[in-house]
RNA sequence: GAACUUGUAGCUCAGCUGGUAGAGCAUUACACUUUUAAUGUAGGGGUCCUGGGUUCGAAUCCCAGCAGGUUCACCA
């Protein structure tokens, strides 16, 4: 590993602070009794209050003169400046904890613990007047800069941003330090979840867990990822829904259950696709698709309320606004209504050439319910801005949904469709354990037609339904999109702690151990790296005249005070 | 999976029609007791993503690869 030199800098502070007795990593705890947030909020109220104070946090930025300094330290809460004098902290003749520890051992990233008293500065800023610190964590790696400034107009303005994005989401811990807006945005995601769960648990539903590997995959269309069992000897599959077990708990006898569920899908990857991600599935006995709807849109407006404090999200150049009640549309007179054609009445091959006819690439795997999906999907769904519920899907691509009531060849269903994207997938559920495997039955007939994302047969959730299950409404939430549009993000990376991406590229790199085998001077060692050798094979593969010539130079250059090895030595290493 | 595009110092980025690299911040040293993108002076730091090719000469042109981004396709 070839370290930088502030890679190489830090860690001889590190050494440095061990030779004085500091300790750069203790073990016992430090209290705390105040956040930024608190002092920021409240000390101009309070100034009393915060005469003792106790604080943690990292070092952000330093503005060292001479014999006092300016800090700022971030905790959990925010950032705010630290002051520190030389002659508060060593009062007596030593000046060394503020000379040589703090000035010149410690550095931006590094977590201490200070003692002090709040005041305000000349300037007018609220500052934390340190008269005791401690270091708690060295820190070996230097943190990318990002600066904040008010500019003329009063407004924020940043340089150097940390914003490549595969570095942001790669090392999310260091966008996490240093974009405080990006921890804002995944405590929404939170927030978003518990007003969700606070809501369900009010109605009296259970939150329940159901199994995460399944010998069946069901309950949507899609690819599964498949894994393996050594005990059982048995393929099983990552959900791709939990639809199918949470009905059968509703067969058992619960009145309402729920799972926030990590749900698995095995396919493209774009900003608005993650192999994994978050569901919430809700089913309620007794119920259908009309009250869903209700349940859906007080839901979600309480969510807008309680991140926003009002109804109305700003979403890239949208203001969408989730008041209470939302337009209905039947999926026929969407398509009506973008399209200009009425498909209400039409059959396979109708529908195929009015595909054609608008533009759509189709298949001969594409049933009715796929065709008609595809129109909906290209022309219409980019033209939803503002939440809204689309009813009354076609039987064909909704294998677990009744049949509606009163319209022949439709299910009772709707989506939500909210910034062109569906939020929502909710219906009465299909209880007829006839009905029901008719419709598996017919998924298998795609499965065979080459649709591989048609769904299989499960024998067991067909016994389940054979014992009764009640009328029953069922809705599932997409988490991440949902948290896309309340937090005004555009990708779904972006709320995604750790969005999937490909591994980073590891170079096989040999141990000092591997070179010192090869009979190679410890000391020669980091000059060999620097010339660009970092494995074995690279040096084997080096021709032994170059090598030597390039280690000569390169001890130079690094202006090492080593012995030069003869070029038999060389030509030994590489024997 | 396809098209387009990007990869230069720890970070953000310059680098013209090819002549082996620059800035700001960070870092190092010195100065400086209320600054705030602190300041001043001096310094260090680069397999210019990787591998080939063209050329006297490649960060620059060509080809291939790797990784990212955007858009599209599939999907939630």
């Amino acid at each position: 590993m070839q370290l930088s030199e502030q890679e190489l800098i830090r860690r001889q502070s590190r050494e440095e602070l061990i030779k004085l007795g500091i300790e750069p990593y203790p073990a016992e705890l430090f209290h705390v009794n105040v956040s930024i947030k608190d002092i920021l909020q409240n000390y101009e109220k309070r100034k009393t209050d915060y005469k003792n104070i106790s604080i943690a946090g990292r070092i952000m930025s330093r503005r060292i003169m001479g014999n006092a300094s300016f800090a700022e330290l971030q905790d959990a809460s925010g950032r705010m400046q630290i002051y520190i004098r030389r002659d508060d902290i060593c009062p007596g003749e030593d000046k060394n904890l503020y000379n040589t520890v703090f000035k010149k051992h410690l550095d931006i990233g590094d977590i201490i613990g200070i003692k002090g008293y709040v005041f305000t500065t000349e300037v007018g800023e609220i500052t934390i007047h340190v008269r005791e610190f401690k270091l708690l964590s060295k820190s070996l790696k230097p943190l990318p800069i990002v600066k904040h400034a008010e500019d003329e107009s009063g407004k924020m303005v940043t340089f150097d941003a940390f914003s490549d994005p595969e570095q942001r989401y790669r090392q999310r811990y260091v966008d996490l330090i240093v974009n405080p807006e990006v921890r804002d945005a995944f405590l929404k995601r939170t927030q978003l979840i518990n007003t969700m769960r606070t809501y369900l648990n009010n109605k009296g539903y259970l939150e329940v867990e159901t199994p995460i590997l399944q010998p069946i995959y069901g309950g949507a269309l899609a690819k599964p990822f498949k894994t393996h069992h050594n005990t059982l000897d048995m393929t099983l599959y990552l959900r791709i829904a939990n639809e199918l077990y949470l009905k059968r708990l509703i067969v058992g006898g619960y009145d309402g259950v729920y799972e926030f569920s990590k749900d698995f899908r095995n396919e493209g990857m774009s900003r608005f696709h993650n192999p994994e991600f978050t569901q919430i599935e809700l089913y309620v006995a007794y119920k259908d698709y009309y009250w869903m709807m209700d349940l859906v849109e007080e839901m979600v407006e309480k969510v807008a309320l309680q991140l926003h404090d009002t109804t109305e999200v700003k979403v890239g150049n949208n203001l969408i606004n989730f008041q209470r009640p939302w337009p209905r549309l039947t999926m026929f007179d969407a398509i009506k209504k973008y399209t200009g054609v009425d498909i209400s009445q039409m059959d396979e091959t109708q529908l195929r050439k009015t595909a054609k006819d608008i533009g759509i690439d189709t298949d001969d795997t594409m049933g009715k319910g796929k065709l008609i999906d595809e129109i909906f999907g290209s022309k219409c769904e980019p033209n939803i801005i503002q939440p809204t519920f689309i009813i009354d899907y076609p039987l064909e691509m909704s294998p677990l949904a009744k049949k509606h009531r009163s319209k022949p060849g439709l299910v009772e269903r709707f989506e939500v469709i909210c910034n062109s994207k569906e939020i929502c997938n909710s219906f009465s559920e299909l209880n007829d354990p006839i009905d029901q495997r008719k419709r598996f039955e017919e998924q298998l007939e795609l499965g065979k037609r080459g649709d591989t994302e048609a769904m299989v047969l499960d024998e067991d959730f067909l016994r389940a339904l054979e014992y009764g299950m009640p009328p029953t409404a069922g809705l599932g939430i997409g988490i991440d999109r949902l948290t896309m549009i309340m937090t005004n993000q555009p990708s779904i990376q972006d709320v995604l702690f750790f969005p999937q991406m490909r591994p980073e590229q590891k170079i096989a790199e040999a141990s000092e151990e591997d070179y010192v085998a090869l009979g190679i001077p410890k000391e020669i060692i980091p000059v060999i790296q620097k010339i660009g050798i970092n494995s074995v094979e690279d040096l084997k593969a080096a021709n032994p005249n170059k090598l030597f010539n390039d280690i000569c130079g390169m001890r130079k250059k690094m202006k090492l005070e080593i012995k030069n090895p003869t070029i038999e030595e060389v030509k030994g290493w590489l024997a």
